[in-house]
DNA sequence: ACCCAAAATGTAACTAGTTACAAAGGTTGC
DNA sequence: GCAACCTTTGTAACTAGTTACATTTTGGGT
């Protein structure tokens, strides 16, 4: 038999609480949420025995009863992409500013792990959801319409989405980058682009692409988002029989590889190839040459999903869809096409 | 009077469930957790009601139960820096593999904001938590020491801490830096760093520096850990009376920023300047030149923190420091001293 | 000293699950 | 035909908080 403790250690309880400072559980309640009601002297005592007993309220307890768990879970394609790192960093930021916190779950731009790991950020307790784009498992709508979670689109602008859609529209994005090569008098133009599989908005930004009235022919290639997909795809493009006279990346990762590229190859940018890219991530500033690009707001997008979420999550105010715009900025990498005379 | 739903729209629960299927709560349970044990008729009726009623079991219930959240909390400093976001991609992968979420939280290197975010992590119920280096606020302690939440410091090794650290000697990464630059023959050299402020794990690499004995001269720069940061300490460096003969970076991003830099006044990477760095992200291996660096295996320490956490979590099985090494890798960014004849 | 309201505290019933134990139903052996 | 056992289900007591309501204590005014 072993009657005494068996069990020594165990974390406390309210009740034990109460019990050691002599006074009920609602006191102790009260002491942890509204303070100003309890007389001075009983406060120090439960005090004291809070202190003495380590006493931590327990989290789920909490929830239980409010029915809020203060967090919010986000899914994202990859980390390893600096646009979504900095995407999830405003998003972080702003969530924390309305008591929120974040949980961050990556896809590998998997549909199925997505559904997955939105299940479990449904069992664990997300009051709300973040995803990436508009195209989603039919497990990841189920699991939507039965919960009735909370739920925001991003990186993707669609206001006839069902969901509420916070992000650019991709096509126009694109064109944006494509017009300005166009302007500058460039009509063999390679594009250079991530996985379209599971991808709707590199999707959306190519078709936006094709669908440009303009008089110049383009030649894609897909490759890793990534420096080392750009890279390859800059040798690959240099290997072409006809060099293109400007290479257009949809993104500034693959944008920042492709000049490293273009650079271990001898090719000189602006000089001999004009190159821009889609994002506008901070190493498109520094990089020598800087980077024309179309600047994507994604840490305002960042802090307004946030925002519209939480707004979502405590009043529910269903947000309504919101449009970023896309900008060109003109830098160094992209110049006059010199084989030709425009104006 | 309104006797009737005058709140029709409530999230229907266990027992809801059973009265709609005419079985007990504890046959709902069952369904829902030990589905073999009920005979294949119940267990029709009982999906039926669930589906019917949309049931969804709250995790805050579920939690109190269990004690067990599925998530745990990780501290970084930003998620701006890609050794950071490389960090939690591995450590989420693994986490998950072991059934935990990640809830991420960043502190931009302020100790107060980092014990804030750190109490709120608890609140929410979060089972561990990963924090980034050894010197925390006295608050963050306090609340590790009495929830005696499993935490581990990452990204510092010191087998002597309180906590489980599994991380780098970063005097002895450092080292390995300068060590290559000065076998190479460079005595006069600039080393670029971020913030020591708040941050151990600079503070350690420049010990190590200064305690490596050789004959040559170190100058110090502190910037922000950015490209841009390099790329205007590089200016900075240009406009010394006497240029070193080589840079040492205490990170990468901070590379790669000086080599823009100094691509940018048209200083000559390796020919005129040689240049290191410490981190080995993927932009290293790609940039022209390729940077020169010592690789820490981030990802590496990722999955053993995610690894070590789980099971300290499940089993109470207390783990013990682990040091990982930085390794040198040479690439294009580094050559011997031309102005000196080492052998 | 006494009345009354305000302040402080306590009791017990909630929240939504899990689970030990009890009880009922069904099958088999002899 | 009935005991013995297994399968299946139900009851009620847990988990750890919050909170409506009841009760006690306190203080001021007369």
């Amino acid at each position: 038999m072993k009657p005494k403790s068996p069990e020594p250690k165990k974390r406390s309880n309210l009740r034990d609480v109460a019990k050691a400072a002599g006074v009920s559980v609602a006191t102790v309640s009260r002491v942890l949420n509204e303070p100003g009601v309890v007389k001075k002297d009983t406060l120090e005592k439960v005090q004291a025995a809070i202190d003495a007993l380590k006493f931590v309220p327990s989290a789920a307890a909490r929830a239980i009863n409010s029915g809020r768990t203060r967090f919010v879970g986000a899914l994202v394609p990859t980390l390893d992409n600096a646009i979504f790192a900095r995407f999830l960093a405003a998003l972080e930021r702003e969530l924390s500013a309305h008591q929120l916190s974040l949980v961050v779950a990556t896809t590998d731009s998997d549909l199925e792990i997505e559904a997955d790991k939105a299940q479990s950020l449904v069992d664990i307790g997300a009051e709300g959801l973040i995803i990436t784009g508009a195209t989603h498992s039919g497990a990841l709508h189920d699991l939507i319409d039965r919960t009735t979670l909370p739920t925001i689109i991003t990186s993707f602008f669609d206001a006839t989405n069902p969901l509420p859609t916070i992000g650019y529209d991709n096509e126009a994005v694109a064109q944006l980058a494509l017009q300005h090569l166009a302007d500058l008098g460039h009509r063999h133009i390679a594009v250079v682009h991530g996985p379209v599989h599971d991808n709707d908005r590199t999707r959306a930004r190519l078709s936006g692409l094709h669908a440009l009235p303009w008089d110049g022919e383009l030649t894609c290639y897909e490759t890793q988002i990534s420096l080392r997909g750009g890279a390859e795809s800059a040798k690959r493009i240099c290997g072409q029989a006809q060099k293109p006279e400007a290479i257009l990346c949809l993104s500034d990762v693959v944008a920042l590889g492709v000049l490293f590229g273009l650079q271990a190859e001898g090719v000189r940018v602006p000089d001999e190839i004009s190159l821009v890219g889609v994002d506008d991530l901070p190493s498109s500033a520094v990089a020598v040459p800087a980077i024309t690009t179309v600047h994507l707001p994604v840490s305002q997008m960042g802090e307004k999903a946030a925002v519209a979420l939480a707004r979502w999550i405590s009043d529910q105010e269903r947000p309504s869809a919101e449009r970023l715009d896309g900008q060109l900025i003109e830098r160094r990498s992209a110049i006059p096409n010199p084989s030709r005379l425009t104006s």
